[in-house]
DNA sequence: CTATGGCACGGATT
DNA sequence: AATCCGTGCCATAG
């Protein structure tokens, strides 16, 4: 079913065209959900098996040739292949193209823990409290915790505790969940609660966390169990809930995350749908594009079926033939998704190679709707394919597909590296004027959001280093 | 007077 | 229809 195209375009009933729009937004996380409770509810559907490609170990899509080692060799090296790759393992391998790509990202995240917790929450906050955020941030161990204690900074600030509380509590709830939090007691606290807002945790966990948290660690359950009045085998079940889901070291597991692998809005940073590399990890080269299904093998009606119709009689052989059109009907819907992925990534690379390439500073901004009308779709459509979605990029970072379509991100590295390299604070009609120079053009006050976005501090609290 | 932040409007996105 | 983002206008701080 994952070759191609064209004919599928037509015949589109309502159910059709409602059931491909869901499953275009889904992401391969939830495709992957979807596909499997059609399977177990569907005995028309069946996969088939897989096949490798013998040079480069890739899947083959539908049975066909490599598109990587059986392309034609006169291609333009602006053409990016892209191609549905069907994955058995769902977490996307370190390397599954044969060799071909060291294992050193080409430009690995250089933030430190403290820039990357402030850049999430520097927009919620507001100058004092940026202070007192980076004020915090800068007291961190190793652990993500805090070695200073708020009494003290709210002394420092002559401030009321609650206002360091407030802050420390955006700081908890941003990634990694638990960060800045006094000790293993309260990240994992935090954890918790943010679990139990997206779906449901043990009854007591909280209570071991809060109240018995050294015995736990020492893995006296039966004590547990005594003091809270349940059985020991509740006790362990928690214990492995929490062993499985949380870190009492949040600071340890910055570049892991901590979430649980549901979907919520998170953990869209942890699987790609997509996933684009150069041809031979070379910059000048092809670009190389696949679209994850994540499952190996390859969805289609079973044959099998079909002639079990032919061969069946009356009311059975109605209802089966229901089960068969509910399939088939699958199979084009998850053929048009696919279909629509690759035309929109194939346009989407070559627009936005120079950001492949070369990282943030190049990035083209384009709007949806622009797209949308050179595909020959409505924007909904690409509004869709895109949302929930994460690309893995060549330089292996994985970022959500609406990063293509960001307006300011390009300018926001620049500002970012003009106020780097600054001899003295630059006010932000500076930095606007500089943004000018190097082809950007914003309004002053938009200068002075990015600079929150970035968490930067307004020029006059800025320390010249 | 200069530098910044708050609020609201219009277009894009969802 | 609801929400987000860039911007213009104005108030406030220094």
């Amino acid at each position: 079913m994952f070759q191609f195209q064209y004919q599928v375009q037509k015949p589109m009933t309502t159910a059709h065209l409602a059931q491909t729009m869901t499953l275009l937004s889904l992401s391969a996380f939830e495709l992957k959900q979807q596909i499997e409770a059609e399977l177990a509810a569907n005995p028309a559907l069946e996969i088939v098996e897989e096949r490798r490609c013998p040079h480069c170990h890739r899947f083959l899509p539908g049975g066909g040739s490599c598109p990587i080692c059986s392309r034609p060799s006169n291609l333009d090296v602006l053409e990016p292949v892209v191609y549905v790759s069907p994955m058995d393992d769902f977490y996307p391998k370190s390397d599954y193209s044969g060799g071909e790509i060291p294992d050193e990202p080409i430009s690995p995240a250089t933030e430190d823990l403290p820039t990357y917790v402030l850049r999430q929450i520097a927009t919620e906050l507001d100058t004092q409290q940026q202070l007192i955020a980076a004020h915090l941030l800068t007291n961190l161990d190793d652990d993500g915790f805090l070695t200073v204690n708020l009494m003290e900074v709210a002394r420092y600030f002559h401030i009321p505790v609650s206002r360091v509380e407030a802050v420390q509590l955006l700081i908890q709830h941003a990634e990694p969940v638990g960060v800045g939090s006094t000790g293993p007691k309260q990240a994992l606290l935090v954890q918790l609660e943010i679990l139990s807002e997206t779906g449901t945790v043990p009854e007591y966990a909280f209570e071991i966390i809060a109240d018995y948290l050294d015995l736990l660690s020492r893995r006296q359950h039966p004590d547990i169990a005594k003091h809270l009045g349940i059985s020991v085998q509740r006790v362990e079940r928690i214990a492995s809930y929490i062993g499985e889901n949380l870190n009492p070291f949040p600071g340890r597991s910055h570049w892991g995350n901590v979430r649980n692998p549901s979907s919520d809005a998170t953990s869209v940073y942890r699987q790609p749908d997509v996933i684009i590399q150069f041809l031979n990890n070379d910059p000048k080269s092809q670009v190389v594009v696949e679209i994850v299904m994540p499952m190996g093998g390859t969805l289609q009606v079973s044959q099998l079926y079909k002639q079990a119709i032919k061969e069946s009689e009356g009311d059975s052989k109605e209802a089966m033939r229901e089960d068969m059109d509910k399939a088939s009907l699958f199979v084009k819907c998850l053929q048009q998704r696919n279909h629509t992925m690759q035309r929109l990534m194939q346009r989407l690379v070559v627009i936005q190679r120079p950001y492949l390439a070369n990282g943030e500073k190049f990035l083209i901004p384009i709007t949806r709707a622009s797209l949308a009308e050179e595909l020959g779709v409505h924007e909904s459509t690409i509004s869709r394919a895109v949302s929930s979605k994460s690309v893995q990029l060549p330089n292996r970072r994985i970022v959500p597909m609406a990063a293509f379509f960001d307006r300011s991100l390009s300018a926001r590295t620049i500002l970012r590296e003009i106020i780097a390299n600054e001899k003295k604070p630059l006010s932000d009609t500076e930095i606007q004027k500089r943004l000018t120079e190097r082809g950007i053009q914003v309004a002053r006050r938009t200068v002075a959001k990015y600079r929150a976005m970035e968490g930067i501090l307004p020029a006059h609290l800025r320390q010249t280093i």
